[in-house]
DNA sequence: ATTGACAACGAAAACGTTTGCGTGTTAACA
DNA sequence: TGTTAACACGCAAACGTTTTCGTTGTCAAT
């Protein structure tokens, strides 16, 4: 078991300085062709490469970014995750991943693990958890030390910080839209509680296409369901509710769910009640998962574009931290940067399938 | 912006000295009772936490561990990092991401980067590419260098390592031997190439299952399908394979497929030429996703517990480094470590739904 | 008064880098 | 021959910790 070797060790087994060494492989002209070449040379050969911790503590820059999520075992944040790492690593930096499982504790934990020197800055969603008791104190503190966060699709305005959103409230607009246009005139919502903004903004929006074409919205055509009833425990429960919220709205012709979930236990359960979709029963749902693609008839659905949120996040969070070195000790103007924090809206895409006319 | 205080900044402010400041703040005993108490309420009050890197510089480990995979849009991979994480936060560290995208090179690339300091050891499954090209230099080298490495789901007998697989044979044959019991005497079997190892073991259990039973295998029921058509692009190419396939076989009154998408596109092309569903034809896949729970008809599955997969690959990661740690300088003995490399075997589990009778 | 013990603290090395500055050698020039 | 400039390299600080080994000062015992 041969170690990694250092430059110390390259020194001394050729007697020569760590500075010489250390110059001579970043081919510094300070250092003469002969020992250059045998410097580089025995470096190539033990395959030195430089220790990332030294190098970080030295440029009290880590290259490295955390990424803070609710869950991984979600179709949506993975597909940020990928993007994330997409231009993370073309840019030369890696990630380090906390889970806060939604809730608010480990959220405050696993930052402060993080920040505590591991990362350059956050990517991250808030936890349910997190939103539903408006503490957002850590998240103040941490860009407060220095250390920026670019937050995505669960965001919030209390924070201020760079952003990457989707445009929830459109895309539902045109969903629900797309229903109308098609003949839908009682359109059902299954959403969730509102303290999560985007659940919040889809429900706007549902009710905003409504007001738009005229329709009068009937709160007994809305389903705000609890978010554990999301859990894989309960899908039974889920389906139970939506099968009893069909049974006592009986003209729903039209059903727009924030989520693909139930988008297609609603299919699920209008196929039970001998609806047939799209004649009886159009469906459309949020995100466009796995599920909605292999849902039988294939869902229509409001794609969010994960990745591309991702890859917006990383740059903007790169931008940033690279920003912050070129005007490094420019303290007086830091307001400059603090200035333009930017939030970036990706679009939206009605992907249309056999759900829907 | 106050950036995070350090032990010299308290040294300095208290006017003492730094090593004063580190034993006062760990609760050294050989500190008067006063000095302690002041510079613990110093250091509290500035929210002092010790920097990770300086930490980590100094103990020669980082407390991470790194994950390397081939995807993470992937529910199998992405419940595996979710196990990882779990008992890694448990047990104090994080977890730092790679994803090799099922490319020898980033597999490669990525490694290396990693390998420089940034972790204590890895665990990891190996891209398509690396298992194709069978040039496993990077892991035995790492290995070399002192960085344990743990290897998931595809592993590869030619590195030396623990590691931590589902019993993909057995799990077959009862899938397959389940069919058999059902009535099904022409089951066909839908699987990839043979380079991966996972999917080359569930295809001897569907062989050594009918061989148990007496059932003479034909290589008209076996459809090796091209991995490329498991990409979202080319799943209505997928599907007329698959449909080509039950046309020039109309006896097949089963299906095992080796993954739960070629699974549920066997169901829907079964529907689609009007077989029923468990009735006509008896349908099993591997790995219990999104997919086999939300099918039409559910989708009966062997499970692998990818959480528990990733749970067990931290602990023995885990155990090893700081197993490292105790007998740290013996090293005449490490042949002691070396010999004990472990095999943990997760039991697969057949997840009884309706498209089995 | 001398010794010893003990308490309370500081200096410095070490982890592995990079880099500003100093220094010795050589050769060219006046 | 003496001055100087270029060259090639070494020293040491710095990043933030922990820890070993001193170094003081005090006090009790001899």
């Amino acid at each position: 078991m041969k170690r990694k070797v250092t430059l110390k060790q390259i020194a001394k087994e050729l007697d020569v300085s760590i500075s010489t060494v250390s110059r001579a492989l970043s081919n510094s002209k300070e250092i003469g062709e002969e020992t250059r070449q045998k410097i580089q040379a025995f470096a190539k050969f033990y395959n030195y490469k430089p220790n990332n911790i030294a190098l970080s503590l030295k440029n009290r820059k880590t290259k490295t970014i955390g990424i803070l999520i609710p869950e991984i075992v979600h179709h949506f944040f993975s597909t940020v995750i990928r993007g994330i790492e997409v231009v993370a690593n073309q840019r030369g930096y890696n990630v380090i991943i906390g889970l806060s499982n939604e809730s608010f504790s480990k959220e405050v934990i696993n930052m402060e693990m993080l920040a505590n020197g591991s990362i350059d800055g956050f990517i991250l969603s808030i936890s349910k958890e997190t939103l539903l008791q408006q503490d957002y104190h850590h998240f103040k503190e941490t860009i407060n030390q220095g250390i920026p966060i670019v937050m995505f699709d669960r965001v919030v305005n209390e924070v201020e910080c760079d952003k990457v959103i989707v445009d929830d409230l459109i895309g539902s607009v045109n969903a629900v839209k797309k229903l109308i246009s098609t003949g839908c005139r009682n359109i059902a919502l299954i959403t969730t509680m509102d303290y999560v903004s985007v659940g919040k903004l889809r429900t706007q929006g549902y009710l905003q296409a409504l007001e738009e074409s005229k329709i009068h919205p009937k709160a007994s055509l809305i389903l705000k369901l609890d978010d554990s009833l999301a859990l894989e425990e309960h899908l039974d429960v889920l389906e139970k509710e939506i099968e009893q919220f069909f049974k006592s709205n009986n003209k729903i012709d039209g059903v727009f769910a924030v989520n693909e979930l139930y988008a297609v236990t609603a299919m699920k359960v209008a196929r039970k009640l001998d609806f047939n979709i799209p004649e009886d029963i159009q469906v459309i749902g949020f995100t466009d998962g796995v599920l909605s693609k292999h849902a039988r008839p294939g869902l229509t659905t409001v794609s969010q574009h994960g990745q591309k949120i991702g890859e917006q996040a990383a740059h903007l969070l790169i931008d940033r931290l690279e920003l912050e070195d070129d005007e490094g000790e420019i303290d007086d103007f830091d307001f400059v940067k603090d200035m333009k924090f930017k939030t970036v809206v990706i679009e939206t895409e009605l992907i249309e399938r056999n759900s829907t006319k």
